[in-house]
DNA sequence: CCCCAGGTCGTCA
DNA sequence: TGACGACATGGG
């Protein structure tokens, strides 16, 4: 299947640590591992190429992921006005798009990301979904889904150990009890403002300020929350010297300068920031 | 052997 | 409140 989308970057995307499950193939396609289905993304100029074990809904499912329907020059426009180094970034940003991701699996799979890096948190997302995922073979090969809720309740805290999580395995388990107390806690959080689902989420043990913004911003796409981590930080520090470099600043700095769109803004830095040292 | 990784918790002042 | 070490684990 073939989809026009002109505004798309997809290796940045894809490779800017806001997804954990994709693999970068031999020919330049990308297969990703949704949550209920593989597909393989080949950008050809301004197209798509898709293939999918499961054709489904396959052209309403990756518009939906790769969220082509939503114009970003909104975006771009709002931050360019903010101030000049905005304004260069988000312009350079201008084909990197938010990922409309699972909620469940966001929420699971940024618990394992703190203090860890982006390749040891595939490894252990990865052995979560063979332990306890749906198996998919295509093109001769062995993919999992993320386990469901319930499949991965059903995990001892010796088994999610065992992916190499670490000690964020009990945050782990402290996560699927507020789920098997409150089935519907990852569905209320959509009717919550901002400020309510971060408070809500930051109640879990395990579940700080910074995974509860990567959470909302990537399972919810709600594009208002700053995740603030090392790489924002010393982006902030080196852009805008005057302000202090602690969370607590940059956040409020953060909310002042970028509005609505503030998330939106700190990962256009994280990934410039990141990019800049890979190059 | 030390440092770091898309941090958070518990403790001590 | 605020600072600070501990925490699992693998790679540089």
């Amino acid at each position: 299947m073939k989809i026009f989308a002109n505004k798309m970057d997809l290796k940045s995307t894809l490779l800017s640590g806001q997804c954990f499950r994709i693999t970068e193939e031999e020919n330049g396609s990308f297969t990703c591992i949704l949550s209920d289905r593989v597909i393989n993304v080949k950008q050809d100029d301004d197209y798509l190429e898709i293939t999918s074990n499961k054709q489904d809904n396959l052209l309403e499912v990756v518009i939906n992921y790769f969220d082509l329907e939503t114009d970003y020059n909104e975006y771009i426009n709002y931050l360019s006005e903010k101030d000049n180094y905005l304004k260069e970034i988000s312009n350079k940003c201008s084909d990197y798009k938010i990922l409309r991701q699972d909620k469940f699996e966001m929420f699971i799979s940024y618990i394992i990301s703190q203090n860890n890096n982006v390749k040891r948190i595939s490894n252990s997302i990865e052995k979560l979904s063979k332990m306890a995922g749906e198996k998919i073979i295509w093109n001769n090969k062995e993919y999992y889904l993320f386990p469901t809720p319930e499949n991965l309740m059903k995990l001892s805290i010796e088994d999610i150990r065992s992916t190499g999580v670490g000690f964020r395995d009990k945050y782990i388990i402290s996560a699927l009890e507020k789920i098997k107390e409150d089935n519907l806690f990852l569905d209320k959080i959509y009717s919550l403002n901002t400020e309510d689902a971060l408070k809500e989420l930051i109640s879990i043990k395990g579940i700080g300020l910074k995974v509860a913004s990567c959470i909302l911003l990537f399972g919810y796409y709600r594009l208002d929350v700053f995740p603030i981590d090392t790489w924002v930080i010393k982006n902030i520090s080196l852009n805008y010297p005057e302000i202090s470099p602690i969370q607590k600043e940059i956040e409020k700095f953060a909310r002042n300068k970028f509005g609505k769109y503030s998330g939106l803004a700190i990962q256009y830095m994280f990934h410039y920031e990141r990019n800049k040292k890979s190059e």
